[in-house]
DNA sequence: CGTGCTTCGTAACAGTTTGTAACGTGACGC
DNA sequence: GCGTCACGTTACAAACTGTTACGAAGCACG
Protein backbone atom coordinates (compact mmCIF):
# COMPACT_ATOMS: atom_id res chain seq x y z
CA UNK A 1 0.00 0.00 0.00
CA UNK A 2 1.18 3.35 -0.55
CA UNK A 3 2.02 4.66 3.15
CA UNK A 4 2.32 8.52 1.56
CA UNK A 5 2.87 11.03 4.68
CA UNK A 6 -0.25 13.65 5.06
CA UNK A 7 0.58 17.00 6.83
CA UNK A 8 -2.34 18.75 7.99
CA UNK A 9 -2.72 22.20 8.70
CA UNK A 10 -5.58 22.91 10.83
CA UNK A 11 -6.33 25.22 13.73
CA UNK A 12 -9.56 23.46 14.48
CA UNK A 13 -8.31 20.62 16.54
CA UNK A 14 -11.49 18.90 16.40
CA UNK A 15 -11.52 19.36 12.58
CA UNK A 16 -8.48 18.00 12.48
CA UNK A 17 -8.69 15.33 14.89
CA UNK A 18 -11.58 14.26 12.72
CA UNK A 19 -9.81 14.50 9.73
CA UNK A 20 -6.38 12.93 10.47
CA UNK A 21 -8.44 10.02 12.02
CA UNK A 22 -10.12 9.22 8.87
CA UNK A 23 -7.03 9.67 6.75
CA UNK A 24 -5.13 6.84 9.22
CA UNK A 25 -7.69 4.57 8.46
CA UNK A 26 -7.22 4.84 5.07
CA UNK A 27 -3.90 4.27 4.98
CA UNK A 28 -2.09 6.99 5.21
CA UNK A 29 0.70 8.37 7.57
CA UNK A 30 -0.43 11.83 9.04
CA UNK A 31 1.03 14.51 10.32
CA UNK A 32 -0.76 17.16 12.12
CA UNK A 33 0.05 20.73 13.15
CA UNK A 34 -1.86 24.26 13.36
CA UNK A 35 -0.02 27.22 12.60
CA UNK A 36 2.72 28.30 9.92
CA UNK A 37 5.58 27.59 12.42
CA UNK A 38 4.42 23.65 13.11
CA UNK A 39 4.14 23.00 9.62
CA UNK A 40 7.52 24.40 8.09
CA UNK A 41 9.04 22.75 11.04
CA UNK A 42 7.29 19.33 9.80
CA UNK A 43 8.23 19.90 6.29
CA UNK A 44 11.81 20.60 7.33
CA UNK A 45 11.79 17.49 9.71
CA UNK A 46 11.24 15.27 7.00
CA UNK A 47 9.71 14.30 3.43
CA UNK A 48 5.80 15.03 3.26
CA UNK A 49 3.99 13.64 0.05
CA UNK A 50 1.10 15.96 0.21
CA UNK A 51 -0.26 18.96 2.42
CA UNK A 52 -3.65 19.51 3.31
CA UNK A 53 -3.95 23.10 4.26
CA UNK A 54 -6.72 25.17 5.86
CA UNK A 55 -7.11 28.87 4.47
CA UNK A 56 -8.19 30.37 7.84
CA UNK A 57 -5.21 30.01 10.65
CA UNK A 58 -6.14 32.12 12.97
CA UNK A 59 -3.40 34.64 13.18
CA UNK A 60 -2.06 33.46 10.13
CA UNK A 61 -2.95 33.29 6.06
CA UNK A 62 -3.14 30.04 4.60
CA UNK A 63 -2.58 31.57 1.30
CA UNK A 64 0.54 32.84 2.23
CA UNK A 65 1.99 30.53 3.92
CA UNK A 66 0.70 28.26 0.85
CA UNK A 67 3.01 30.80 -1.30
CA UNK A 68 5.82 30.92 1.37
CA UNK A 69 5.72 26.73 0.61
CA UNK A 70 5.80 26.74 -2.91
CA UNK A 71 8.72 28.79 -3.05
CA UNK A 72 10.90 26.02 -1.18
CA UNK A 73 9.34 23.22 -2.29
CA UNK A 74 7.19 21.49 -5.32
CA UNK A 75 5.14 19.50 -2.73
CA UNK A 76 1.62 18.94 -3.53
CA UNK A 77 -1.00 21.39 -1.42
CA UNK A 78 -4.59 20.61 -1.34
CA UNK A 79 -6.37 23.75 0.35
CA UNK A 80 -9.36 23.07 2.31
CA UNK A 81 -11.45 26.32 3.32
CA UNK A 82 -14.78 27.80 4.20
CA UNK A 83 -14.46 30.58 1.75
CA UNK A 84 -15.80 28.88 -1.57
CA UNK A 85 -15.70 31.64 -3.48
CA UNK A 86 -13.97 31.84 -7.15
CA UNK A 87 -12.19 34.54 -6.46
CA UNK A 88 -10.86 33.44 -3.45
CA UNK A 89 -10.44 29.55 -4.77
CA UNK A 90 -8.23 31.50 -7.49
CA UNK A 91 -6.27 32.84 -4.91
CA UNK A 92 -5.20 29.49 -3.71
CA UNK A 93 -4.25 28.31 -7.22
CA UNK A 94 -2.51 31.76 -8.03
CA UNK A 95 -0.32 30.55 -5.11
CA UNK A 96 0.14 27.22 -6.08
CA UNK A 97 -2.09 25.14 -4.59
CA UNK A 98 -2.33 21.56 -6.39
CA UNK A 99 -6.69 21.66 -5.77
CA UNK A 100 -8.78 23.63 -3.59
CA UNK A 101 -11.96 21.95 -1.59
CA UNK A 102 -14.47 24.02 0.17
CA UNK A 103 -15.71 22.66 3.88
CA UNK A 104 -18.12 21.26 4.30
CA UNK A 105 -17.44 18.52 2.10
CA UNK A 106 -17.71 14.92 1.62
CA UNK A 107 -14.61 13.08 3.36
CA UNK A 108 -14.71 10.13 0.17
CA UNK A 109 -14.30 13.07 -2.32
CA UNK A 110 -11.57 14.40 -0.50
CA UNK A 111 -10.33 11.04 -0.41
CA UNK A 112 -10.38 10.69 -4.13
CA UNK A 113 -8.64 14.48 -5.18
CA UNK A 114 -5.92 13.22 -2.22
CA UNK A 115 -5.34 10.31 -4.48
CA UNK A 116 -5.56 12.10 -8.41
CA UNK A 117 -3.00 14.90 -6.82
CA UNK A 118 -1.03 12.17 -5.57
CA UNK A 119 -0.80 9.97 -8.70
CA UNK A 120 -0.35 13.30 -10.76
CA UNK A 121 2.42 14.02 -8.35
CA UNK A 122 4.58 10.73 -8.89
CA UNK A 123 4.94 10.67 -11.96
CA UNK A 124 6.05 14.62 -12.42
CA UNK A 125 9.57 14.56 -12.96
CA UNK A 126 11.92 16.25 -10.69
CA UNK A 127 15.04 17.87 -11.41
CA UNK A 128 17.00 15.39 -10.35
CA UNK A 129 19.44 12.74 -12.57
CA UNK A 130 18.36 9.96 -13.98
CA UNK A 131 19.86 6.27 -14.05
CA UNK A 132 23.27 6.65 -14.82
CA UNK A 133 23.57 3.23 -16.38
CA UNK A 134 22.60 3.32 -20.08
CA UNK A 135 23.29 5.60 -23.06
CA UNK A 136 21.59 8.89 -24.34
CA UNK A 137 21.00 9.38 -27.42
CA UNK A 138 20.82 13.07 -28.47
CA UNK A 139 19.97 14.84 -32.08
CA UNK A 140 23.18 12.18 -33.39
CA UNK A 141 25.52 12.92 -30.22
CA UNK A 142 25.63 10.17 -27.73
CA UNK A 143 26.33 10.14 -23.71
CA UNK A 144 27.85 7.13 -22.17
CA UNK A 145 27.11 7.66 -18.75
CA UNK A 146 28.98 4.80 -17.16
CA UNK A 147 32.17 5.94 -18.97
CA UNK A 148 31.00 9.77 -18.83
CA UNK A 149 31.98 9.91 -22.42
CA UNK A 150 30.26 11.72 -25.19
CA UNK A 151 30.25 11.07 -29.27
CA UNK A 152 29.90 13.25 -31.81
CA UNK A 153 28.01 12.39 -34.76
CA UNK A 154 30.60 11.74 -36.90
CA UNK A 155 31.81 9.41 -34.45
CA UNK A 156 34.39 11.70 -32.99
CA UNK A 157 35.20 12.08 -29.02
CA UNK A 158 34.75 14.66 -27.33
CA UNK A 159 36.42 15.57 -23.69
CA UNK A 160 33.99 17.54 -20.75
CA UNK A 161 35.21 18.48 -17.74
CA UNK A 162 33.59 17.28 -14.35
CA UNK A 163 31.31 20.33 -14.27
CA UNK A 164 30.53 20.29 -17.95
CA UNK A 165 29.64 16.64 -18.00
CA UNK A 166 27.21 17.70 -14.86
CA UNK A 167 25.64 20.11 -16.50
CA UNK A 168 24.93 18.03 -19.61
CA UNK A 169 23.73 15.59 -17.66
CA UNK A 170 21.13 17.60 -15.95
CA UNK A 171 20.19 19.17 -19.47
CA UNK A 172 19.97 14.99 -21.03
CA UNK A 173 17.50 14.64 -17.73
CA UNK A 174 15.30 17.40 -18.69
CA UNK A 175 15.09 17.46 -22.41
CA UNK A 176 12.82 20.52 -24.24
CA UNK A 177 12.24 21.78 -20.78
CA UNK A 178 13.74 25.45 -20.39
CA UNK A 179 15.29 25.38 -17.20
CA UNK A 180 16.80 28.48 -14.90
CA UNK A 181 19.48 29.58 -13.78
CA UNK A 182 18.37 28.72 -10.11
CA UNK A 183 17.29 25.36 -11.36
CA UNK A 184 20.45 24.52 -13.02
CA UNK A 185 22.50 25.35 -9.86
CA UNK A 186 20.45 23.79 -7.79
CA UNK A 187 20.29 20.11 -9.86
CA UNK A 188 24.09 21.08 -9.61
CA UNK A 189 24.37 21.07 -5.88
CA UNK A 190 26.00 24.46 -6.43
CA UNK A 191 23.92 27.46 -4.68
CA UNK A 192 26.44 29.75 -5.03
CA UNK A 193 26.24 29.69 -8.54
CA UNK A 194 23.19 30.49 -8.63
CA UNK A 195 24.19 34.49 -7.82
CA UNK A 196 27.07 35.19 -10.69
CA UNK A 197 27.66 34.53 -13.89
CA UNK A 198 29.20 31.15 -13.87
CA UNK A 199 26.53 29.44 -15.41
CA UNK A 200 26.89 31.28 -18.19
CA UNK A 201 30.32 30.39 -18.56
CA UNK A 202 29.48 26.55 -18.18
CA UNK A 203 26.58 27.03 -20.68
CA UNK A 204 29.12 28.72 -23.01
CA UNK A 205 32.12 25.96 -22.36
CA UNK A 206 29.19 23.30 -23.04
CA UNK A 207 28.55 24.67 -26.40
CA UNK A 208 31.85 25.12 -27.45
CA UNK A 209 32.68 21.55 -27.09
CA UNK A 210 29.24 20.36 -28.34
CA UNK A 211 26.73 21.58 -30.95
CA UNK A 212 25.88 25.19 -30.00
CA UNK A 213 22.64 25.19 -31.39
CA UNK A 214 21.56 22.01 -29.08
CA UNK A 215 21.56 24.21 -25.82
CA UNK A 216 19.73 27.33 -26.98
CA UNK A 217 18.91 30.00 -24.67
CA UNK A 218 15.36 31.52 -23.02
CA UNK A 219 16.17 35.25 -23.15
CA UNK A 220 14.99 36.39 -19.80
CA UNK A 221 14.58 33.00 -18.47
CA UNK A 222 17.42 30.62 -18.84
CA UNK A 223 18.31 27.61 -21.11
CA UNK A 224 16.31 24.70 -23.21
CA UNK A 225 18.41 21.40 -24.42
CA UNK A 226 16.66 21.69 -27.92
CA UNK A 227 16.96 17.79 -28.66
CA UNK A 228 15.03 14.98 -27.94
CA UNK A 229 16.65 11.79 -25.63
CA UNK A 230 16.60 8.40 -26.37
CA UNK A 231 17.27 6.22 -22.95
CA UNK A 232 18.92 3.09 -24.80
CA UNK A 233 19.49 0.72 -22.09
CA UNK A 234 23.18 -1.72 -21.52
CA UNK B 1 5.08 30.75 -23.63
CA UNK B 2 2.49 28.41 -23.15
CA UNK B 3 1.07 27.06 -26.39
CA UNK B 4 -0.14 23.73 -24.56
CA UNK B 5 -2.46 21.54 -26.54
CA UNK B 6 -5.86 21.18 -24.95
CA UNK B 7 -8.41 18.61 -26.22
CA UNK B 8 -11.77 20.00 -25.71
CA UNK B 9 -14.10 16.94 -25.79
CA UNK B 10 -17.99 18.46 -25.79
CA UNK B 11 -20.60 17.32 -28.01
CA UNK B 12 -22.61 20.95 -27.05
CA UNK B 13 -20.92 22.74 -30.01
CA UNK B 14 -22.03 26.31 -28.96
CA UNK B 15 -20.54 25.28 -25.04
CA UNK B 16 -17.41 24.01 -26.83
CA UNK B 17 -16.92 27.03 -29.16
CA UNK B 18 -16.93 29.69 -26.84
CA UNK B 19 -14.68 27.49 -24.45
CA UNK B 20 -12.41 27.26 -27.25
CA UNK B 21 -12.22 30.40 -27.88
CA UNK B 22 -11.89 31.52 -24.54
CA UNK B 23 -8.94 28.95 -24.01
CA UNK B 24 -7.25 30.29 -27.52
CA UNK B 25 -7.26 33.74 -26.28
CA UNK B 26 -5.72 32.97 -23.54
CA UNK B 27 -2.48 31.15 -25.54
CA UNK B 28 -3.45 27.46 -25.64
CA UNK B 29 -3.68 25.51 -28.99
CA UNK B 30 -7.40 24.13 -28.62
CA UNK B 31 -8.96 20.96 -30.77
CA UNK B 32 -12.59 20.27 -30.39
CA UNK B 33 -14.19 17.11 -30.88
CA UNK B 34 -17.66 16.23 -29.73
CA UNK B 35 -17.48 12.17 -29.32
CA UNK B 36 -15.51 9.25 -28.23
CA UNK B 37 -14.32 8.14 -31.83
CA UNK B 38 -13.18 12.07 -32.45
CA UNK B 39 -11.55 12.41 -29.05
CA UNK B 40 -9.38 8.91 -29.41
CA UNK B 41 -8.12 9.81 -33.49
CA UNK B 42 -7.38 13.40 -31.99
CA UNK B 43 -5.06 11.51 -29.40
CA UNK B 44 -3.81 9.15 -31.93
CA UNK B 45 -2.61 11.80 -33.85
CA UNK B 46 -0.61 13.33 -32.07
CA UNK B 47 0.47 14.67 -28.16
CA UNK B 48 -2.04 16.12 -26.27
CA UNK B 49 -1.13 18.13 -23.02
CA UNK B 50 -4.25 18.10 -21.54
CA UNK B 51 -8.01 17.04 -21.91
CA UNK B 52 -11.40 18.65 -20.78
CA UNK B 53 -13.99 15.47 -21.33
CA UNK B 54 -17.44 16.70 -20.77
CA UNK B 55 -19.38 13.66 -19.20
CA UNK B 56 -22.42 13.61 -21.35
CA UNK B 57 -21.84 13.05 -24.29
CA UNK B 58 -25.11 12.19 -26.07
CA UNK B 59 -24.35 8.33 -27.25
CA UNK B 60 -20.92 7.92 -25.78
CA UNK B 61 -20.25 7.83 -22.13
CA UNK B 62 -17.56 10.01 -20.93
CA UNK B 63 -16.57 8.36 -17.41
CA UNK B 64 -16.07 5.24 -19.71
CA UNK B 65 -14.20 8.07 -22.20
CA UNK B 66 -12.02 8.54 -19.94
CA UNK B 67 -11.01 5.19 -18.37
CA UNK B 68 -10.52 3.99 -21.62
CA UNK B 69 -7.89 7.03 -22.32
CA UNK B 70 -6.33 6.46 -19.10
CA UNK B 71 -5.38 2.79 -19.51
CA UNK B 72 -3.71 3.56 -22.65
CA UNK B 73 -2.17 7.32 -21.51
CA UNK B 74 -1.40 8.98 -18.61
CA UNK B 75 -2.54 12.41 -20.36
CA UNK B 76 -3.83 14.81 -17.82
CA UNK B 77 -8.15 15.10 -18.25
CA UNK B 78 -10.26 17.46 -16.41
CA UNK B 79 -13.88 16.42 -16.50
CA UNK B 80 -16.22 18.99 -16.99
CA UNK B 81 -20.14 17.86 -16.20
CA UNK B 82 -23.69 19.57 -15.36
CA UNK B 83 -23.72 16.68 -12.50
CA UNK B 84 -22.12 17.89 -9.54
CA UNK B 85 -23.57 15.18 -6.95
CA UNK B 86 -20.81 13.65 -4.58
CA UNK B 87 -21.04 9.99 -6.06
CA UNK B 88 -20.26 11.14 -9.78
CA UNK B 89 -17.79 13.69 -8.97
CA UNK B 90 -15.93 10.55 -7.54
CA UNK B 91 -16.85 8.00 -10.42
CA UNK B 92 -14.59 10.66 -12.24
CA UNK B 93 -11.93 10.42 -10.14
CA UNK B 94 -11.97 6.94 -9.72
CA UNK B 95 -11.44 6.39 -13.29
CA UNK B 96 -8.33 8.18 -13.08
CA UNK B 97 -9.79 12.14 -13.83
CA UNK B 98 -6.62 14.58 -12.67
CA UNK B 99 -9.95 17.13 -11.34
CA UNK B 100 -13.73 17.61 -11.73
CA UNK B 101 -15.58 20.98 -12.68
CA UNK B 102 -19.22 21.22 -12.24
CA UNK B 103 -21.65 23.44 -14.84
CA UNK B 104 -21.71 26.06 -14.63
CA UNK B 105 -18.30 27.77 -13.75
CA UNK B 106 -16.21 30.29 -13.72
CA UNK B 107 -13.62 30.38 -16.64
CA UNK B 108 -11.22 32.17 -15.13
CA UNK B 109 -11.48 29.18 -12.14
CA UNK B 110 -11.15 26.55 -14.75
CA UNK B 111 -8.36 28.34 -16.69
CA UNK B 112 -6.80 28.37 -13.02
CA UNK B 113 -7.74 24.62 -12.81
CA UNK B 114 -6.15 23.98 -15.59
CA UNK B 115 -2.62 25.76 -14.85
CA UNK B 116 -2.67 23.83 -11.99
CA UNK B 117 -2.84 20.08 -13.16
CA UNK B 118 -0.79 21.29 -16.14
CA UNK B 119 1.71 22.31 -13.46
CA UNK B 120 1.71 19.10 -11.63
CA UNK B 121 1.57 17.22 -14.50
CA UNK B 122 5.25 18.75 -15.23
CA UNK B 123 4.80 18.61 -18.93
CA UNK B 124 6.21 21.06 -20.98
CA UNK B 125 4.78 22.96 -23.37
CA UNK B 126 3.67 20.10 -26.20
CA UNK B 127 5.97 20.53 -29.11
CA UNK B 128 3.77 18.33 -30.90
CA UNK B 129 2.44 20.20 -33.38
CA UNK B 130 5.93 21.83 -34.21
CA UNK B 131 6.63 18.24 -35.27
CA UNK B 132 3.47 17.52 -36.66
CA UNK B 133 2.44 21.12 -37.79
CA UNK B 134 5.76 21.91 -37.79
CA UNK B 135 5.61 24.14 -40.99
CA UNK B 136 3.07 26.82 -40.78
CA UNK B 137 2.07 28.94 -44.61
CA UNK B 138 0.51 32.23 -44.16
CA UNK B 139 -0.04 34.87 -46.81
CA UNK B 140 3.01 32.93 -49.35
CA UNK B 141 5.09 33.35 -45.74
CA UNK B 142 6.56 30.31 -44.06
CA UNK B 143 7.38 29.48 -40.27
CA UNK B 144 9.29 26.47 -39.35
CA UNK B 145 8.65 25.65 -35.90
CA UNK B 146 11.50 23.62 -35.50
CA UNK B 147 14.12 25.96 -36.51
CA UNK B 148 12.43 29.06 -35.38
CA UNK B 149 13.05 30.31 -39.13
CA UNK B 150 10.37 32.50 -41.14
CA UNK B 151 10.68 32.21 -45.22
CA UNK B 152 9.78 35.58 -46.70
CA UNK B 153 7.40 34.74 -50.31
CA UNK B 154 10.74 35.21 -52.10
CA UNK B 155 12.51 32.94 -50.36
CA UNK B 156 14.19 35.07 -48.33
CA UNK B 157 14.74 34.39 -44.78
CA UNK B 158 13.66 36.43 -41.53
CA UNK B 159 15.37 36.63 -38.80
CA UNK B 160 13.24 37.21 -35.32
CA UNK B 161 13.99 37.76 -31.65
CA UNK B 162 12.70 35.71 -29.23
CA UNK B 163 9.76 38.07 -28.56
CA UNK B 164 9.13 38.58 -31.91
CA UNK B 165 8.98 34.68 -32.50
CA UNK B 166 6.39 34.57 -29.56
CA UNK B 167 4.34 37.06 -30.58
CA UNK B 168 3.90 35.33 -34.44
CA UNK B 169 3.26 32.25 -32.79
CA UNK B 170 0.77 33.77 -30.61
CA UNK B 171 -0.97 34.99 -34.32
CA UNK B 172 -0.48 31.87 -35.70
CA UNK B 173 -2.17 30.23 -33.15
CA UNK B 174 -4.99 32.14 -33.44
CA UNK B 175 -5.59 33.41 -36.97
CA UNK B 176 -8.60 35.86 -38.31
CA UNK B 177 -9.23 36.23 -34.36
CA UNK B 178 -9.33 39.85 -32.85
CA UNK B 179 -6.99 39.42 -30.63
CA UNK B 180 -6.73 42.12 -27.40
CA UNK B 181 -3.23 43.70 -26.05
CA UNK B 182 -4.12 41.57 -22.56
CA UNK B 183 -4.95 38.75 -24.59
CA UNK B 184 -1.41 39.03 -26.20
CA UNK B 185 0.12 39.54 -22.89
CA UNK B 186 -1.31 36.98 -21.72
CA UNK B 187 -0.59 34.50 -23.90
CA UNK B 188 3.11 35.94 -23.89
CA UNK B 189 3.05 34.96 -20.19
CA UNK B 190 3.69 38.71 -19.32
CA UNK B 191 0.94 40.49 -17.32
CA UNK B 192 3.29 43.52 -17.01
CA UNK B 193 3.35 43.75 -21.40
CA UNK B 194 -0.55 44.66 -20.85
CA UNK B 195 -0.22 48.20 -19.07
CA UNK B 196 2.61 49.83 -21.10
CA UNK B 197 2.11 49.88 -24.93
CA UNK B 198 5.29 46.97 -25.45
CA UNK B 199 2.97 45.08 -27.02
CA UNK B 200 2.18 48.17 -29.70
CA UNK B 201 6.08 48.18 -30.21
CA UNK B 202 6.48 44.16 -30.45
CA UNK B 203 4.12 44.48 -32.94
CA UNK B 204 5.59 47.26 -34.83
CA UNK B 205 9.04 45.40 -34.75
CA UNK B 206 7.34 42.51 -36.20
CA UNK B 207 5.19 44.41 -38.99
CA UNK B 208 8.79 45.79 -40.18
CA UNK B 209 10.26 42.35 -40.40
CA UNK B 210 7.30 40.79 -42.28
CA UNK B 211 4.68 42.13 -44.43
CA UNK B 212 2.88 45.03 -42.20
CA UNK B 213 -0.49 44.26 -43.51
CA UNK B 214 -0.67 41.03 -42.01
CA UNK B 215 -1.06 41.97 -39.16
CA UNK B 216 -4.25 44.50 -39.31
CA UNK B 217 -5.23 46.80 -36.42
CA UNK B 218 -8.66 46.72 -34.87
CA UNK B 219 -8.60 50.49 -33.46
CA UNK B 220 -9.52 50.42 -29.96
CA UNK B 221 -9.19 47.05 -29.63
CA UNK B 222 -6.23 45.06 -30.76
CA UNK B 223 -5.00 43.35 -33.70
CA UNK B 224 -5.37 40.40 -35.99
CA UNK B 225 -3.49 38.45 -38.66
CA UNK B 226 -5.08 38.84 -41.29
CA UNK B 227 -4.38 35.59 -43.38
CA UNK B 228 -5.42 31.75 -42.59
CA UNK B 229 -2.93 29.49 -41.50
CA UNK B 230 -2.55 26.09 -43.13
CA UNK B 231 -0.48 23.59 -41.05
CA UNK B 232 2.02 21.20 -43.12
CA UNK B 233 2.56 17.63 -41.92
CA UNK B 234 6.02 16.71 -42.64
C1' DC C 1 58.30 22.24 -2.87
C1' DG C 2 58.30 24.39 -7.53
C1' DT C 3 56.52 23.96 -12.33
C1' DG C 4 53.22 23.39 -15.70
C1' DC C 5 48.67 22.10 -16.89
C1' DT C 6 43.75 22.02 -16.44
C1' DT C 7 39.63 23.73 -14.63
C1' DC C 8 36.63 27.20 -13.30
C1' DG C 9 35.28 31.55 -11.47
C1' DT C 10 35.00 36.98 -11.83
C1' DA C 11 35.52 41.17 -14.42
C1' DA C 12 34.95 43.69 -18.42
C1' DC C 13 33.40 44.77 -23.02
C1' DA C 14 30.39 44.63 -26.95
C1' DG C 15 26.29 43.31 -29.42
C1' DT C 16 21.50 42.45 -29.15
C1' DT C 17 17.03 42.85 -27.39
C1' DT C 18 13.33 45.27 -25.42
C1' DG C 19 10.78 48.60 -22.77
C1' DT C 20 9.68 53.76 -21.95
C1' DA C 21 9.22 58.35 -23.46
C1' DA C 22 8.27 61.55 -26.87
C1' DC C 23 6.40 63.18 -30.92
C1' DG C 24 3.94 63.11 -35.16
C1' DT C 25 0.07 61.41 -37.89
C1' DG C 26 -4.05 59.60 -39.22
C1' DA C 27 -8.84 58.15 -38.09
C1' DC C 28 -13.14 59.03 -36.09
C1' DG C 29 -16.95 61.75 -33.96
C1' DC C 30 -19.00 66.13 -34.07
C1' DG D 1 -13.31 71.10 -41.12
C1' DC D 2 -11.56 70.28 -36.49
C1' DG D 3 -10.34 68.45 -32.08
C1' DT D 4 -9.22 64.35 -29.73
C1' DC D 5 -7.36 60.17 -29.14
C1' DA D 6 -5.39 55.91 -30.58
C1' DC D 7 -1.60 54.35 -32.96
C1' DG D 8 3.03 54.30 -35.72
C1' DT D 9 7.69 55.62 -35.34
C1' DT D 10 11.88 57.32 -33.64
C1' DA D 11 15.27 57.84 -30.06
C1' DC D 12 17.16 56.44 -26.00
C1' DA D 13 18.22 53.79 -21.90
C1' DA D 14 18.34 49.61 -19.40
C1' DA D 15 18.80 44.73 -19.19
C1' DC D 16 20.55 40.46 -20.92
C1' DT D 17 23.90 37.61 -22.91
C1' DG D 18 28.20 35.93 -25.59
C1' DT D 19 32.94 36.35 -25.43
C1' DT D 20 37.52 37.43 -24.09
C1' DA D 21 40.96 38.01 -20.66
C1' DC D 22 42.78 36.97 -16.48
C1' DG D 23 43.58 35.04 -11.99
C1' DA D 24 42.89 31.49 -8.33
C1' DA D 25 42.59 26.76 -7.05
C1' DG D 26 43.55 22.02 -7.69
C1' DC D 27 46.49 18.31 -9.40
C1' DA D 28 50.38 15.51 -11.46
C1' DC D 29 55.10 15.20 -11.69
C1' DG D 30 59.85 15.66 -11.03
Amino acid sequence: MSLHRLLVVEDDVEMAAMLAAYLQRQGFYVTRTGDRAGALAALKAGRVDLILLDVSLGADDGVALCAEIRQAQDVPIIMVSALSADHQRMAGYQVGADDYIAKPFNPDLLLARIRAVLRRAGRAPSLTHRRRDSVLRFAGWCYDARRDEVTAPGGWQVSLSGRETALLRVFLANPLIPLTREEIAAALDDDEAAGGRAIDMLVGRLRQKIDPALIRTERGTGYVLAAEVAHDPV
